[in-house]
RNA sequence: GGGCGCGUAGCUCAGCGGGAGAGCAUCCGCCUUACAAGCGGAGGGUCGCAGGUUCGAACCCUGCCGCGCCCACCA
């Protein structure tokens, strides 16, 4: 039998517990994730009389699984809500998925094709029953990876934007937008997916550069002829005129006449309008309204009729010998057929152009003109736009306002309604007699023969733009809403600042009497690889969080996100960073095993100011201008910096100096010892608190060791007290650090093994202020005292006037020691050469600020001084 | 066609008016009693190019070259 026990057995509370010998993720992930839930530490109340801090969720639609760039939104939004709580706040981030109409309507179409099912197949309300099964499967995947992320949102107030209650709020902000005008069904040209077969908003449609033939066509015949340009040659057969700018002279005559259009047999008018480009090929423009929206409006100033030639699926329904033919299809049959007449002029092939593509399918889209609902975005737009311009909200980094006002002020209507199954049913009902009826929640809804339901849905960010209130209860007067509105910060990527944000603000501002839905939009930028690539299943540099999580734990999956975060910009991140982040993990979980096994407590106050050494005082110091920077950092979004600079003060300062420092204090014990157990036990108290926002199960799992407390989620957060601001130490503790650091470089320039006893003395520490520490600096830097016989063969000359001899008979390497004094010789005379430049520099002495006139000159001092070191120790050494 | 941003060490980036930095990678030496997922040390950059402002420029201004993103109704 051995004395050794398993770890969990004889812990009792307030008493350390024995770590494991390395940092296993999966057991404590899985194991803190559970007692935070159970223990409610993510409930908000909004019945206690502490100050707010709430976070909506971006909801992620139900279409699949977390990616990456969700686990950076919402490592950055755990970070921030989490401080937040820590610091006494109320709180609240509030979870929830959208029901991304057309994107999962997509997704389970796909599904029923690969069952050789369609949609109409099952009709429309077993469809739906499709998709609400699915939204359970999916939905259920995706808050299982929240857990598994470690986000600390209340599960109680889970919210989804088509549950009851904010379908309510969908209703009722329809009708508050119909009675005010703001909404309105009007015969338009909209972009139309053939595929889907529903309107899309401009948003929807991504344009990219293809390949097209572009044609002349010659409309008319003799004088009257004119030469019109196009990449949609079948839109022709619904033409119905030809527009020039009002000024090309060489039009002027035909203005006001008409020209016969190929093939149909139609006579249509030439019109003068601006908006026609007189350098753009002939300067002649074929009008046709029902299939183009510039062209769209050229009718409605000229009052020109619309022919709608294609159907639904862009298949043409005119004219005979094209009707039935797919728009691909017809497009040669009708230039074959004008080529066949003599009327093609000119062809231009390949002709790239830019076309636009529904975002969900690719399809390309097919501008349409049909009968839609409309938010008339006027008033506001104007509104969104007004809350940034005067502060009420903003946006990090400021950049992107420009963005964001180039958005809200050129706003166009809103198409709202979409041909799909998958949304929020538009409340509007229809009457035998034409009378139209928008139906409210507590409206009765019109019955009696006759009477039918709007077919379509709303577009999926009518109700995601409500996400701000609508889950804090609105229209009711909740007491969440009272309290956690507006929100503080919305946390989102820079790709849906206008999808999203914008929408948010119009109908924040709208629905809650022009109180903004948030104070802050602080926006990150995308995941990408390590080579700033973006990342794509065809290039095979996805990565998977989950598949971190397993193999590196939570907290490095979330370290690597944050750590790349700064404002604004995209994150790259590989594998080897997130080893680095696993790493650093592990060093903290070391570090605090250390510190247990040699006593530090968190338990009782600091020592008083003369118990401490410098070195105490020095890690202290450091720890105050850590814990302000950090708050700054955090307060600017600056994750990068946060994960910077603590990473660098708990690696180096902590790890590589303080507990190396303290290691012999510690071995001699008495009350030095004492003293240093209690301050390592308050440095690392302060430096987990810190980092639990951003990693926040190993920090748990330590400080719950470290102290014999149940967890730390709820805090206290860390203040910088200036108190122990110490400059004294501060130098004192980098002079040591040279002298340790040179020494340490004499030794591995000379080959000497570690194991290498080396004597020597130490001369100038009282003039450095290192008297007290030749202990420990003897102990860094392995020198042994010097004995009976002692020889200086090799002498180290240290900025701040620290000289080191060193009796290295028998294994100093003359050849080597010299070839290291000359190098620093090169350097110590370059840089004197540079400060003796600028002093004799007339004008710099005059102009120059005087600080830094008086820095210049210390450089010199001290360059001087080792110069003069340098060249003593290099006529010590040997000659042979 | 407009707008925004970026070019700093092999890679990714910080610094943004007074001594060129970090992480990773590379090289050398170490199982030094918390940690080899570690320790100690080293090498590596005319800060995209050309002008200008300044006592002084990676940093401010102008132009150029090269990248990236966003918006837009190019027939």
């Amino acid at each position: 039998m051995t004395v050794a026990s398993d770890a969990h057995t004889d812990h009792t509370p307030g008493a350390p517990a024995p770590l494991a010998a390395a940092y296993q993720p999966a057991e404590v992930e899985s194991r803190r994730y559970e007692q935070w839930v159970s223990g409610g530490y993510f409930r908000a109340d909004a019945t206690s009389d502490r100050p707010p801090f709430t976070i909506v969720i971006p909801p992620p639609n139900v279409t699949g699984s977390l990616h990456v760039g969700h686990a950076l939104d919402h490592t950055i939004q755990d970070a921030l809500v989490r401080r937040r709580r820590m610091q006494g706040y109320e709180a609240l981030w509030l979870p929830g998925m959208d029901h991304a109409g057309i994107a999962t309507q997509n997704v389970v179409e796909r599904k029923l094709a690969s069952e050789g099912l369609s949609r109409h197949d099952l009709g429309r309300e077993q469809f739906v029953e499709r998709v609400w099964q699915w939204k359970a499967e999916s939905g259920g995947a995706i808050l299982g990876q929240m857990r598994r992320l470690g986000d600390s949102v209340d599960w109680d107030r889970e919210r989804f934007t088509m549950d009851d209650g904010l379908s309510r709020a969908v209703l009722t902000i329809f009708k508050k937008l119909y009675d005010d005008d703001l909404i309105y069904r009007a015969e338009r040209i909209i972009n139309w997916c053939p595929r889907c077969l529903t309107a899309l908003s401009d948003i929807e449609v991504d344009h990219s550069d293809d390949e097209g033939e572009l044609v002349s066509i010659r409309y008319g015949d003799g004088d009257d002829s004119i030469v019109v340009a196009t990449t949609r040659a079948e839109t022709m057969l619904g033409d119905t005129a030809v527009a020039v700018h009002p000024d090309d002279e060489r039009y002027q005559h035909l203005v006001g006449r008409e020209v016969e259009l190929p093939l149909t047999g139609r006579r249509i008018p030439i019109v003068a309008d601006t908006h026609v480009d007189p350098a753009f090929g002939s300067g002649a423009v074929k009008v046709t309204p029902a299939h183009d929206p510039n062209d769209f409006e050229i009718g409605q100033r000229h009052n020109l009729p619309s022919i709608t030639i294609m159907d639904e699926r862009a298949v043409v329904t005119v004219h005979g010998p094209f009707q039935g033919l797919d728009r691909y299809e017809a497009r040669p049959a009708v230039v074959a057929a004008l080529r066949a007449q003599g009327r093609i002029v000119a062809e231009k092939r390949p002709y790239v152009h830019s076309v636009g593509h529904c975002s969900r399918c690719k399809t390309t889209v097919e501008p349409r003109l049909s009968l839609q609902w409309f938010v008339n975005t006027g008033p506001l737009a104007r509104a969104a736009g007004d809350a940034v311009r005067d502060g009420r909200v903003r946006i990090e980094p400021a950049e992107l306002a420009k963005r964001y006002f180039a958005w809200v002020d050129n706003m166009h209507d809103w198409c709202i309604s979409r041909q799909l199954w998958w949304g929020h049913r538009i409340p509007v009902w229809y009457g035998p007699d034409g009378e139209t009826v928008c139906v409210g929640p507590d409206d009765e809804v019109p019955t009696g023969e006759g009477w039918r339901q709007d077919e379509d849905v709303l577009d999926t960010w009518f109700s995601s733009a409500l996400w701000p209130f609508s889950t804090l209860g609105w229209p009711d007067e909740t007491p969440e809403l009272a309290r956690f509105y507006p929100t503080s910060v919305l946390v989102t990527g820079y790709d849906i600042l206008f999808f999203w944000v914008a929408r948010m603000m119009m109908f924040g501002l709208y629905a809650m009497d022009g109180r903004q839905p948030f104070d802050v939009v602080a926006l990150h930028g995308m995941v990408r690889d390590q080579f700033g690539k973006k990342m794509s299943k065809s290039f095979g540099n996805v990565v998977d969080p989950l598949d971190w999580i397993d193999r590196f734990g939570a907290d490095a999956t979330r370290f690597t996100l944050a750590r790349g975060a700064n404002p604004g910009a995209d994150v790259p991140v590989s594998e080897e960073w997130c080893q680095g982040s696993r790493n650093f993990c592990n060093k903290l979980w070391n570090a605090t095993r250390f510190a247990l096994m040699n006593g530090a407590t968190t338990q009782g106050p600091l020592p008083e100011h003369a118990e401490l050494s410098s070195v105490d005082r020095w890690i202290l110091s450091r720890l105050q201008h850590v814990i302000a920077e950090v708050d700054e950092q955090f307060e600017a979004f600056e994750f990068a910096k946060v994960c910077d600079t603590l990473y660098h003060f708990a690696w180096d300062d902590v790890c590589d100096w303080y507990v190396e420092l303290a290691k012999p204090v510690l071995g001699a014990g008495g009350p030095a010892a004492d003293a240093t157990r209690r301050v390592l036990g308050h440095v690392l108290d302060a430096l987990l608190k810190l980092l639990h926002p951003v990693i926040p199960f190993v920090t748990d799992e330590l400080w719950s060791a470290l102290t014999g407390e149940a967890t730390l989620v709820r805090g206290p957060w860390p203040s910088a007290d200036p108190a122990y601001l110490d400059d004294a130490a501060e130098a004192e503790l980098a002079a040591l650090q040279r002298v340790v650091t040179e020494v340490r470089r004499f030794r591995s320039d000379q080959g000497l093994k570690p194991g290498q006893r080396v004597i020597a003395t130490l001369r100038g520490l009282p003039g450095a202020g290192l008297a007290a520490h030749e202990p420990l600096i003897r102990s860094l830097a392995r020198l042994d005292a010097p004995e009976e016989g002692f020889a200086a063969t090799a002498s180290l000359a240290i900025a701040g006037g620290v000289d080191v001899e060193l009796d290295t008979r028998g294994t100093v390497d003359v050849a080597a020691e010299r070839a290291r004094l000359e190098k620093d010789r090169a350097a110590a005379e370059k840089e004197a050469a540079q400060c003796r430049a600028k002093l004799g520099n007339p004008a710099f002495v005059d102009k120059a600020p005087d600080a830094v006139v008086a820095k210049i000159k210390d450089r010199l001092a001290v360059a001087e001084a080792d110069l003069a070191r340098i060249a003593a120790a290099l006529e010590a050494l040997p000659t042979s």
